[in-house]
DNA sequence: CAAACTATAATTAGGTC
DNA sequence: AGACCTAATTATAGTTT
């Protein structure tokens, strides 16, 4: 009736039973996320990729921030992604971000010895 | 013995009590963050803030990406902190990131009509 | 097929050392 | 701080509706 013994830490090869462990998942991660934001005073960001791509994201609501993404995908393009994070934000929510383009310029007094482009 | 209650949601007064529930939520919600990745081949990245300010950082080694955390301090400076995701890499970690002041070009075909930056 | 159910596994608050 | 312990809560795999 209920699971039969200890869940095995592999990937799930069943593609629909993959696809709702993903989604019971994803909501008890952000839950989580949410709660150790509110209880401990902290602030957490979280973003997960599900296998077909699609972006879920959580910001807890003390961030000051607005969080970017900055990615490289396996074409290694680089392109931003920023999104304005609102005060008084919290829970889960699908993602409206803005994207665009990227050039970069570091300014003087960069601390760093290694670039992250290749 | 053990708890009396249900966990009332609300911040933790007791200072050493809610640090001690901040090391055991947070290393909890690494742990889930890990499995979600791992079960159903989902790219996840995860940031914490201690109260004091500390980070903790997770990317799963699926992200072909090099993630970066872009902020508005309180004070509202622009920062960009980059870090390399090496592939292979899982777990909790303490973080090495590259800080540095930043300009941003964006390119032609901004697709957004607000700007991140007041 | 999503939502509800439910038995079991997993997390964790509070304690002790 | 950090590891262990235990009871109670919470998450969730498998099932059913």
């Amino acid at each position: 009736m209920a699971r039969r013994g200890r869940v095995e830490l592999r990937r799930i090869e069943d593609r629909t039973n993959r696809q709702v462990c993903f989604s019971k998942r994803r909501s008890g991660l952000f839950k989580k996320a949410f709660e150790l934001s509110l209880l401990c005073d902290a602030d957490v960001a979280l973003l997960v990729f599900s296998p077909a791509g699609k972006l879920y994201e959580y910001s807890s609501s003390r961030c000051t921030l607005a969080a970017a993404h900055f990615f490289f995908t396996c074409s290694s393009k680089p392109v931003l992604w920023i999104r304005l994070v609102e005060s008084a934000d919290r829970g889960v929510r699908s993602v409206d971000f803005l994207r665009f383009p990227l050039s970069l310029t570091v300014a003087d007094g960069c601390s760093a010895g290694r670039t992250p482009y290749a």
